[in-house]
DNA sequence: ATTCTGAGCCAC
DNA sequence: AAACGTGGCTCAGAAT
């Protein structure tokens, strides 16, 4: 209702024409009296130290004033004119261009455009989309908590009958308007309609949605932000050329060449869709689903150029939607008992190490107050000074940890580090983020939410609710928090090494593709190859741990993978850069296909810009890899007429970086994405089954605890046979079950351990 | 008062 | 010179 009033209030405009004229005659007549004329005031500011946003602000407001479209305020005016008068206009000038936007964009509305108000105009829209292939789609609703949040009303774009339509179902305008359970109810044919194509731009939001008011939106089959994502997985990055989002009133003016207001620029910060008039209701609605249409048609013809992309999108990306949104709303169950007893406990301890740690720093700490602990740039000096050594930087594991045996108060730290941050991210954080409507806790999971293809996780942009958190982050200590419905248990199953068998696939490397035949562990494999030695002898020592050969292996491998330099892997075995060059050499001396495969990814990415994931199924773009290096001469490293060279000489050592993970990592996403909607399909056909998390190479599922032991070998199966590594390197799975996350007995155990005590 | 950035650290 | 890839969250401190 705001709103509405606000429009019409400002529609009889308080700055008409005469007062705005008089108030410019005003701020003339004191102009005279003033020691300051208008302009050199003008002078005196635009001289100050203004930050960008503000100078252009004030540019503005002086070319306003100057064509006479705006005044100063009667109240200001017998003050001298100062910066902070000009922003306030600048306030005012703003807002009178919203209305006006608002108003231009009410006036302009486009024939096609129609609000859907009657019976007949529903009925009549109703026979339209079923006669349509594909139609766009959206929601607009009071929020973005899916569980929680309603739908106001909807748009939808048909293509074939050249329609742009919203139904508001819940505005508070007075017109009288559909309810939005007939709406579903007559538009169900359409909605359920698997054969009748819907695109939308983030169709899980809309997917959920529909769910939850009861209609299922079937038939989903192109998602304008998640195929932007495969088009262009930078158009998050400005130095790479983005627009810096994915949102469609971002890639609107740069794909389609159409300016696009943002609902926050349009109708204010915390504004309800639902107190936007019906006629703006309309226009901004109805755009939405037009430009996502738009924009589908525009990315459907760029996908075409690639087919294997193409056929790799709708294939497993756009069904994967599905199965995501069913696993975000199937949520986790909190032990909060536990929660409150571990946090109390760390509390506890945390107040003793902190009341020791300001007692022993604060004869070192400069400031007024109390020294702040969490703060790096009070406790570095201050325990530079109580330990007689200046400290670099406070990172705990490099500049910490090797002092900790020498110092109390080290130690004493790392441990308050460790606890407030448990505490304060994850024991303390997570109890509070409970869904008030399902009571349960749902992260997110965004099936692209990385430049590679893996998902990532934690809350949504739009979330105000603070209920989002990173599921894929949890700490060892925090997982036992999350436990199993009643009745039901955890069973989780990884990809065992599943990099390592994707590099063996891709490269060819036999001496890694033996180790998986043979079921041997890679990283002893290539020890053995190595060192010349039998295998069992650096596979494990005598007490089972792992061997000292086994574990160099396993941090050379991963450090090659993630493009490590020598400099830094000799840091990491504490040997001289020359002896991590030898070894380096030597290992991969000893696997030459490997070596090529490394060398010949750097070379593709040079000449192409781009490196590919398996099956040509995903691009990484690495433009920087085509740039050439620019010459420092010898010792002019500190000379800052090469800063520039440097950083872009950097950018090409990152991008390179950059070629061999992303391959390695686009490829095994794709293993677990495929795996996963496989996974999906046979839990929807088992009661009481639902997938319940992914971290990146690993599955966990909720299943009912009297599951079988043929069920666990359809787990199995699944894990093992839904997406392979050719035909010569096998997949690997571990199965466990948990009460607990985190606290898992091997599969084979728990029906044993079951057998026994019945 | 709110938003942004960097340091630091959790996961794979 | 910099030196390990992909993420997200919290806190401090600065910027607006």
């Amino acid at each position: 209702m705001d709103l509405t009033l606000n429009i019409q209030l400002n529609l009889r405009n308080p700055t008409s024409d005469t007062e705005t004229s008089e108030r410019v005659k005003a701020a003339g007549n004191r102009k005279k009296a003033a020691t300051e004329t208008i302009e050199e005031a003008w002078a005196r500011i635009l001289t100050m130290k203004n930050s960008d946003a503000d100078q252009a602000k004030l540019y503005e407001v002086k070319a306003a004033m100057q064509a006479g479209t705006i005044g100063r305020f009667p109240a200001d005016a017998s003050k001298r004119f100062s910066k902070a008068e000009a922003l306030r206009m600048h306030r005012e000038l703003a807002e009178r261009q919203r209305e006006e936007t608002l108003r231009r964009m009410v006036e302009e509305t486009p024939d096609n455009y129609e609000l859907i108000l009657t019976r007949e105009q529903l009925v009549d829209l109703s026979a339209h989309l079923m006669a349509e292939d594909i139609v766009a789609v959206d929601t607009e609703t009071t929020g973005v908590d899916v569980y929680t949040d309603v739908i106001v009303g909807m748009s939808f774009s048909l293509p074939n009958a050249d329609r742009h339509v919203y139904i508001p179902v819940d505005h508070s305008a007075e017109t009288p308007q559909l309810s939005l359970e007939y709406v579903l109810n007559t538009l169900r044919p359409f909605l359920q309609h698997e054969a009748i194509g819907k695109v939308l731009h983030n169709a899980m939001f809309d997917i959920a949605m529909f769910r939850r008011h009861g209609s299922d939106l079937k038939g989903v089959v192109w998602d304008t932000m998640t195929s932007m994502h495969l088009l262009n997985e930078n158009e998050n990055d400005r130095a790479l050329g983005g627009v810096g989002s994915f949102k469609l009133k971002d890639l609107a003016p740069k794909y389609l060449g159409v300016a696009s207001d943002t609902f926050d620029a349009l109708f204010g910060k915390n504004a309800q869709f639902r107190e936007v008039p019906l006629d703006l209701a309309l226009v901004y609605a109805a755009k939405d689903t037009h430009l996502t249409w738009r924009l589908y048609q525009f990315q459907r013809e760029h996908m075409a150029k690639m087919p294997t992309i193409l056929e790799y999108y709708q294939s497993v990306e756009v069904p994967l939607l599905y199965v995501i949104v069913d696993l975000e709303a199937n949520g986790y169950i909190l032990d909060l008992d536990f929660a409150k007893e571990y946090g109390e406990q760390l509390h506890k301890r945390a107040k003793e190490l902190s009341a020791e740690l300001i007692a022993t720093l604060t004869p070192y700490h400069d400031g007024e107050d109390l020294i702040n602990l969490n703060s790096t740039q009070q406790m570095r000096p201050a325990l530079s000074k109580a330990i007689g050594k200046e400290l670099p930087n406070m990172d705990a594991k490099k500049t910490l940890k090797p002092l900790k045996g020498e110092h109390d108060v080290i130690a004493k730290l790392l441990e308050y580090k460790n606890i407030t941050k448990l505490s304060s991210t994850y024991i303390d954080a997570l109890p509070l983020k409970q869904n008030p409507t399902t009571k349960r806790w749902h992260s997110r999971f965004n099936p692209m939410g990385t430049v590679t293809g893996r998902f990532s996780s934690g809350k949504d942009e739009e979330d105000k609710t603070d209920q989002g958190f990173n599921a894929q982050n949890q700490p060892q200590e925090a997982r036992p928090m999350f436990v199993a419905p009643p009745g039901k248990v955890l069973v989780g199953a990884d990809f065992k090494a599943q990099e390592i068998r994707c590099v063996a696939y891709l490269s060819g490397e036999p001496v890694l593709i033996d180790a998986f035949l043979e079921e041997r562990d890679p990283y002893a494999m290539m020890a053995s190859n190595f060192y010349k030695r039998p295998y069992e002898e650096v596979n494990k020592n005598p007490d089972g741990s792992d061997t000292k050969e086994r574990k160099q292996m396993k941090v050379v491998w991963l450090a090659t993978l993630y493009g490590m330099s020598d400099y830094s892997l000799a840091e990491m075995l504490g040997v001289s850069k020359k002896e991590a060059t030898e070894f380096k050499g030597e290992l991969f001396g000893s696997m030459p296909k490997l070596s090529a495969w490394l060398a010949a990814n750097d070379e593709f990415a040079k000449k192409h810009g781009f490196v590919w994931a398996d099956k040509q199924a995903r691009k990484r773009r690495v433009p920087d890899a085509k740039l050439k290096r620019k010459h420092i001469p010898y010792g002019k490293w500190n000379d800052p007429k090469y800063e520039d060279a440097k950083k872009h000489n950097s950018r090409i050592g990152r991008a390179l970086r950059q070629t061999t993970n992303a391959r390695v990592q686009g490829s095994s996403s794709i293993q677990t994405k495929v795996t996963m909607i496989r996974a999906h399909e046979y839990c929807v056909k088992k009661p009481g089954w639902s997938l319940w998390a992914t971290v990146h190479d690993e599955l966990i599922f909720e299943v009912p605890e009297d599951f079988t032991r043929e069920e666990a070998q359809d787990i199995r199966n699944i894990m093992l046979n839904s997406y392979r590594w050719g035909d010569d390197v096998p997949n690997g799975t571990d199965i466990e079950v948990m009460r607990r996350w985190g606290e898992g007995i091997p599969v084979e155990e728990w029906f044993k351990s079951k057998e026994e005590s019945e």
